[in-house]
DNA sequence: TATGAATGAGCCTTCATTCAT
DNA sequence: AATGAATGAAGGCTCATTCAT
């Protein structure tokens, strides 16, 4: 019945691919993806029908990886904000704990290639995220305004904290909590 | 000692060069950006070295432009707030009058060639506002965070809130106003 | 001693390839093939053992078919003419009622890897045809001639008529009668 | 104002376009035929925009080439029979003496990716043979047959002979001479 | 200086064939 | 024998940059 498709293959695909981009920049060629995870080149096709299918492929994956993590574990009894505090603590810890996912990350999200169904889908992949801020929201001062619109200031607090965290990591745990400080104070949780 | 280069032909590749990224992302070719700019392909290349050349010099020219744009008509003399949402309405106004040039400018922004020059140079064309920034952060509960992060966490605020002026341009004024609020609880202004 | 591959696949491979080729040209990958007969793809090369033998099988295979179906039911008593005409209409509607068939043969006739072999072969195949051909010859205009120019010659006739009854069916009949005519005219029958 | 053009380039592709396909077939890689025209493969597709670009301005130079061959120093004053004859030798000769070119002609007549405006040009190039064979037509056994039937068996006629000179040179003369004796009977002139 | 042809490295993808299962 | 994944060589075309005019 013939060698079936190897589940590895398309993860060490995956994960090269993740590599490379975060190294260097979605113009990575495929030969090279296909060579940083041990495969013909060839065989990168058999898993992915474009460059573009693998890229859109890989932007969920990598979205719904972040979003898992930052969920683990969450304390589903205790206060808000505490919910609050403890996702970002995940979610800046998956972060800092990953930099080449998350360049890589950043990088597809302004891809022209991404499916627009894999764009969909990772929305959904935050849904829960969303759930608590949209909690948070309608409580707060931002009462009145679009979930969506929440959702992305808080999105572009967490990426800005991100970045200095991961840029000058001997502050890390101060620039975290000033983020989230400044998070709170925008919801008014 | 007026320079062999013609100021004009300069011009049009920078303006050509916005167009086309906004329209075709960074890989753009040479070829299209000097077509567009009325231009021989050859001589894109007597106004600029190379292509990193011309993204390096576009990033700091767009990135000006736009500071400059932000603070027309500051009220030197008002109150810390009003100075500030002067400059936040400017800003935003720039963006959503300038969508290609705003695209263009966060692309280039993720570029890898945009040389260390530029993006120095860069934050001096932000010094004016970050001096603005600088006032209102030793004075509010971000007193005690970097005045580089805190610079960071108003960009992304700002940039959240554009995207949604320009993608949803029927509520503009909501969502401009509920961006400088959010900004403004950030500060404590 | 029955033989161990499957008369049925062969077949299927060798009338699925007919199809194909007539479709999309010499140039249809081997897999498209396959999977018009349902095989898979390494199947193939258990019965063929390159892409050009299985052209140059499917060539004189097609190029037999096309004698035996000239050559049915010919009225071995009757005056020459009249075989040959009776030959004449089987071959025309060979070719009218497989298109798909011709334009595979066609094809196929002019590649570059029908192997010598199966060219040889399909001038065996053509030998009863060859045989009256040579009657009339002989008696006629072109009993100088060679053999061999005189069979392109009438070849070429056919095939040219072919062409027109295929593509304007509504006058089929009158192209073969005169594609007919014009072979007794240059013949002298 | 730059190198301009080169026409001699141009025709060196086109040559080199003409060798390479009589001796590869269609398959020929454009860098093969670059190299064989001192080119880099780069500059083959400033001249031309794809390979089936080149391929369907080399077939309608080749056929345009042929039909001017075929027409070279007619006797317009002498009798049509004459004039026939005078033609098929001229034409007969251009096949022995450029039997590259018939073949690159024959292999491209057949090719998927000859662009329609191509094949309606070449027709308009064979236009005065055109004329010729619809005088012997108009007055003879074919009267009632279309005239673009006629002009195939014609052609059906011409390639036949054809090939049997070019593959034995020895009696090309008796060749061509038979072969035109076939046309002849065939239209009755 | 302006032009645009010339260059050739590079990239995505295809495909005949092989081989593990 | 059957399957279909694996392989890697090609190939058409693009494009930044150079250079002849």
């Amino acid at each position: 019945m013939a060698r079936p498709k190897s589940e590895d293959k398309r993860d060490a695909l995956m994960a090269a691919a993740t590599r490379v981009i975060a190294a260097q920049g979605l113009s990575a060629p495929t030969a090279v993806i296909a060579r940083e995870a041990g495969v013909s080149n060839g065989s990168l096709f058999t898993y992915f029908e474009t460059k573009a299918d693998l890229f859109s492929r890989l932007y969920l994956e990598l979205k719904t990886g972040m979003a898992a993590a930052a969920l683990e574990g969450l304390p589903a009894e205790a206060p808000l904000r505490e919910q609050f505090s403890h996702m970002w603590s995940n979610w800046m810890r998956w972060a800092t704990s990953n930099p080449g996912k998350r360049r890589a990350l950043a990088l597809l999200g302004v891809s022209d290639d991404i499916a627009q169904e894999s764009r969909a889908a990772s929305h959904q992949a935050m849904a829960a995220i969303a759930g608590m801020l949209e909690r948070a929201r309608s409580d707060g001062p931002m009462r009145d305004t679009s979930m969506e619109f929440v959702a992305a200031l808080m999105n572009a607090l967490a990426e800005a904290t991100m970045d200095f965290m991961v840029n000058d990591p001997a502050h890390a745990d101060e620039h975290c909590r000033a983020g989230f400080d400044a998070l709170c104070r925008t919801l008014g949780c």
